[in-house]
This record gives C-alpha cells, structure tokens and sequence, in this order.
DNA sequence: TGGTTTGCGACCGTAGCTGT
DNA sequence: ACAGCTACGGTCGCAAACCA
C-alpha cells in the first residue's frame, strides 16, 4: 500500500472538501486547527507520525536535501523544466506539502516532493513538507519511486536506471528490460543511449524531460563520432562562464529554445569534426528561395515562395526533359 | 482583442532490416 | 537466429495565422 502526497492532504483536509487552503499561510492554518501530526502506515507497514514543516524560502537549499537514491537528476531542475509548478507556486503558493523524513544531522531527506523543493528555491518561496522521524532507507526509497510516478522521469533518467538493472543482474538484456518497464524495446535503446551521455550536454537543454528519442539518437550519434579531445571542447561550448548554452538562446517558448539548441550543438560537432563528405552537400542556388542537394544521381530541389504559374512552368519543363 | 483553426515539428510504437 | 537499430505512419501539442 503506497502512501501518496494526495492521501497525506485528503487526511489533513477531509476527502469531501478536497482542499481549500490556496496560500501557505492557510495552509498552515488549516494545519493547526485539524493536524499538525498525522499518522500513516508507510508501505502497509508500521504506523509513522508525520509533522506538518514550513522551511522558509531562505533555508530551504541549507535545512533540506534531496534523498541520495531519488532517481530525479536534480541538475536538470531549472525554471523551464519546473515551469508547471512554478506558475501556480508563484500565484497561490505551494498547493501540496512534500513528504520526508528527518536526518541525525538535523536536515531534512526530501523523499517525495525534490521538483517542489526546488521549485521554492527558484521562486522564493516557503517549503511546505511532512517530516517523519523513523523512515528506514528502504521505506525512503519506496516513497521516492512512488512519488516519481507523478512526473515521468527523462530519457536519461529511465536510462540510468536501466543501466542498474543491466548491472545488478536485474535484467538480461534490452527485451527484459521493454518488459520490465512497460515500454518499446526502442524506447530501452535510445533510454540507454541518453544515460551514455554527459550531463553536462544534456544541461545544454532547457529541459531534459522534453528530449524524446529521436533527439537523443541524433545528438548519441554525433557526439560519439568526435575525438576524446573534441567531446572536451563540445562541453565547454556547452557551458561557458555565461552559463547553460540554452540560456544563450533568444527564442521563445522551449520547444523552440531546444530546436535552437540542438543547432547549436550540430553546428559545433560540424566545426569539431567536418564530414568528409557533407551529410547534405545543400548548395543554395538563391539564398533563401532555391536551393539544391546532389546524392549519386538523385538531385532533390527546394523551393519558398512559388506561386502557382511559375510552378506549372517548372514542373512541365521537368516534364518534358525527363520524360 | 480574444477565440478558433491550421500547420509544423516532435513524439512513440510497430514492423522490417542489419550485423554479429 | 537473435539482439538491436532504423524507417514509417499515426498522433499530439504548440505557436502562428486567421477571423469575428
């Protein structure tokens, strides 16, 4: 029996009335008047006393930590990848305290609830999360995948915890692993393929989560063809002194940031390691409006802004040439 | 100006292919 | 023969374009 945020809340709140504490300081209200301590079987096991705490915005990064085994990358944490809960923590504060269990130094193990911790560290706000004194680590690690179902995790993360499997034995090959899963056995490939990157390339993106395989298999392939010394130099680019290279990126919306991204990141492995024979030997014949690539005895042309007669013309001379 | 439509790009799973 | 990869087709979401 899983304990979820939403079942600490429906007892903290009553299950009729869901919530209606909309800014922290209700929240906390409403946590004095019914329950500052409650208590609840954690992994159908033993009862715990769970304590309602509120970290203060400035505290939240000294007094708490994100539990070592969570399998959330916290550096890929920033305001785009947390951009859901953002807007409404901005707005009306933090809807759903997080859950943890108190360490003997003193701090607090996140174990459910690191997007929203961080979260209030970017915005600025107080950190709302029951703290539970007795949790051992294999409770912990319950609590932590459980909550990771809210939010999947990233190519990358799925990976890395495939990779464990593969190691510890778990699973004997990518087909065991689709099945463990529940997914493609494509998906277990580029999964693999994306934990087989450095960290520091995929930080180049303004949100990891939002990388699909098809991104992944492209940016694999071009960064394993380059040296051990030019992967150096792709990572450098990727974070200089003004930070991330999404950061440097002027466009709008993050679907497009990461276009540009993966852009930029092309046109530095280009720069790296020129193909010997261009991908595309694309040869601009009027820049903007016609251009053309040449493969064996295939040419593809490409044209903008053709109206309807002038492509009546074409396609008729290609007509009688070719026919 | 705000709501709706359209078009593009990116995703995923399936099926078939390739290399060991 | 089998594990893993790639191409293809259908689907979805977002942003620009359009219209009232």
């Amino acid at each position: 029996m899983a304990i979820k945020t939403s079942d600490l809340n429906a007892r903290l709140f009553g299950k009729t009335n869901k919530r209606r504490a909309t800014t922290p300081q209700e929240a906390q209200q409403a946590a004095k008047e019914q329950a500052q301590v409650i208590e609840l079987a954690v992994a159908g096991e033993e009862m715990v006393a769970f304590e309602l705490m509120r970290i203060e915005a400035d505290q939240v990064e000294t007094d708490t930590v994100v539990f070592a085994e969570n399998a959330r990358e916290q550096s890929f944490l920033n305001e785009h990848a947390l951009s859901d809960v953002l807007v409404t923590l901005r707005e009306r504060g933090q809807q759903y305290p997080a859950v943890g269990r108190m360490r003997e130094d003193g701090k607090i193990d996140v174990l459910d609830g690191s997007r929203r911790r961080m979260s209030c560290i970017l915005a600025g706000k107080p950190f709302l999360i029951y703290v539970a004194q007795n949790i051992n680590t294999e409770h912990a690690k319950f609590l932590s995948d459980v909550a990771n179902a809210h939010k999947p995790l990233s190519l990358y993360e799925k990976g890395k915890e495939m990779q464990a499997k593969l190691e510890s034995g778990e699973a004997e090959d990518q087909k065991a692993l689709a099945k463990m899963f529940q997914c493609s056995e494509a998906l277990v490939s580029g999964a693999l393929k994306a934990a087989d990157l450095p960290l520091e390339l995929l930080q180049a993106y303004p949100n990891v989560a939002d990388l699909g395989r098809p991104t992944i298999v492209k940016l694999h392939k071009q960064f394993s063809q380059l040296s051990h010394a030019d992967k150096g130099m792709l990572l450098k680019n990727c974070r200089d002194d003004d930070g991330f290279a999404w950061q440097r990126s002027a466009a709008q919306g993050v679907a497009r940031i990461t276009k540009d991204v993966s852009e930029m990141i092309e046109a530095w492995v280009e720069e790296l390691s020129p193909s010997k024979r261009p991908a595309s030997n694309k040869v601009d014949l009027i820049k903007g409006r016609v251009s053309y690539s040449r493969k064996g005895a295939n040419l593809a042309l490409n044209l903008k802004k053709v109206d309807d007669d002038v492509m009546q013309e074409i396609l008729s001379f290609i007509e009688a040439k070719l026919n």
